[in-house]
DNA sequence: CTGTTAGCGCTTTCAT
DNA sequence: ATGAAAGCGCTAACAG
């Protein structure tokens, strides 16, 4: 364990501090430390041994700078951070980004447009070399305005509005499709729908795929059993309740995503009814709640990665490659049923 | 929408571009853009004006250069960001410090003693003004040589070991044997243990709280009902029922953990037992699971809330305040009881 | 193989 | 009220 840094001063060693150390030039210093080969292996040596001594690490500030390259970071940003969905997305990201040496900084929006307009002014500005988002869902401007600095944007789960870019989608409307039609073709003639605010790209797609469902097995929607809003447990908890107190309650919910599925579980066990229940995202423990529970899956952890892959390459695009046109990828959904 | 940018080059507006557009000195537009008030009025607008008009953003990567004051970020290790407790504690932190300007770099280790050390010394080198960590168990001499080089840390859920630094603990040993102790008074002789590889230190406070609650009640833990070492649910699962099928199985089962008591949950339930379930950490859905089940809870986000607070007083401190001694928070714990 | 010069974009210091 | 010079730490580009 060599002494952090030259005690005299609070401040960590700088290249110079090394090359004096190693009675060289700043430049010779740099070559070596970069393992540049035209060193003689003697003044190599000096050069280690003085920055192992004195501790040094690059400054990467200095560094990213002078090479005008970008920060080795990459932007990521969601709305909550605590939902599972976006931190297992998070750690798909990292987990591409940084085999390619680029770290992932975060930012948590809460759902405030304007935190988000802010968040990815503020990503520019720090130089980030890309984004990923998922954006709330109130205009994409800001990240059509970065897109246009030339910072590679990719957009996880909602498609970019108005700018290309990269992106990675689910397929919304096929999954939600396909549970609706299950519970139909189980005789559920009453189908329940609750999901986030209508101005979710994904929610409404696969309010969509619901609506969808029902015209082709020639039924039509009853209006009064589609709530749309609930962010939270609690909400959707609450919002189920007020569909099963219904005269002509549904017997039967979908619920476009885990947020909705786990209100509208809690609310079915509390009323004691037998009402199907089916929901958009795979969450754990989803098995073990003891009631059945059809859920359109997906592989969240690939969503993350495919989205950190397509970005990496973008970064990789500017410093010499050539990706092309922009991307859609969208991932293929599944059913699976819980419960006895 | 201003235009992003003068379109002849790709490359994103600096200070100059704006000076010459409004013809006046780079310093003059920096003063202008920092609001230095010793600005004519009419100048100001000009620089304003100019700066809207290319969508000039401010280079963050030069400005903590010059200003030699750090980088606005800070870093956060964490060993998984899909276990809920991580992402919680990321949401808490961030919360925290991006009041204050900050933002928050994730480093996800995987539990790899390797990747924690690179990922720490490269949060140095990239001047993160500093880092809060949960480190993995073997070692901490990479966080001490960060702190050395006089970069705050603040350790979440482990104390500092070798060195000093702030901290935020949960009480690991009293609410492990609060929760042990229900279970002894409850009649259950033989408890059994599942709990994280013996270096994590909540594991292992835990289990003294553990045995703490045994020589409380006159009793002894058989050593063979305590198992070590396991991480995720599977590993878990797969040790409860190893438990279980002893010819002397436990009768209680406590848990580490939540990833262990998920896993216990399951072999529990599948091994259609009346075994006594009690683990520490909170979850979502753990009163929906049909089992009576006992937890000790604290209040998590605080936990990441209170890491994010200490970080930023110490980050203050290095721009003038003064703190004083090192710093240790003890976060109590309580026992919920879910299922009927 | 090694060193000198110059400058990334910004701001502090010292003029004017 | 404004500007010129210098430099944060580092590295291309060019000497020698």
């Amino acid at each position: 364990m060599p002494a952090p840094h030259d005690s005299r001063t609070g401040q960590p060693p700088t290249l110079r501090d090394v090359a004096e150390r190693a009675e060289v030039s700043a430049m010779t210093a740099s070559r070596v430390l970069r393992d540049d080969p035209r060193v003689l292996p003697a003044t190599r040596d000096r050069v280690r041994a003085a920055a192992a001594a004195l501790g040094y690490r690059p400054n990467e500030v200095a560094r990213s700078l002078r090479l005008g390259r970008g920060t080795g970071l990459v932007g990521l940003v969601v709305t909550n951070l605590a939902n599972p969905f976006y931190s297992r997305l998070a750690l798909g990201v990292d987990s591409v980004v940084a085999a390619d040496g680029l770290k992932t900084v975060i930012g948590n929006t809460g759902q405030d447009p304007d935190v988000e307009r802010d968040l990815v002014a503020d990503l520019v500005a720090r130089r980030v070399d890309g984004i990923i988002a998922v954006p709330a869902g109130s205009g994409q401007s800001h990240l059509a305005a970065a897109a246009a600095e030339g910072v590679p944007v990719v957009l996880a789960s909602r498609p970019p509005e108005g700018f290309a870019a990269d992106c990675v989608l689910v397929d919304d409307f096929g999954g939600a499709r396909a549970a609706t039609a299950l519970l139909l073709a189980r005789g559920h003639h009453r189908v329940g729908f609750l999901g986030s605010p209508p101005a979710v790209y994904t929610g409404t797609e696969r309010l969509r795929g619901y609506h969808a469902a029902h015209a082709a097995a020639g039924l039509t929607a009853d209006p009064r059993l589609v709530r749309q809003g609930q962010t939270e447990p609690a909400e959707a908890e609450r919002a189920a309740a007020g569909l099963l107190a219904l005269a002509e309650p549904p017997t039967a919910l979908f619920c476009s995503n885990n947020r909705n599925t786990i209100g509208a579980f809690r609310a079915v066990r509390a009323t004691g009814t037998d009402t199907a229940l089916a929901g958009f995202d795979d969450f754990e423990l989803a098995d073990a709640l003891g009631l059945p529970l059809t859920l359109v899956t997906y592989d969240s952890d690939e969503l993350g990665r495919t989205a950190g892959r397509l970005l990496v390459e973008r970064v990789r695009e500017r410093r010499g490659g050539d990706v092309g046109g922009h991307r859609r990828v969208v991932m293929p959904t599944g059913l699976v049923e819980y419960g006895s």
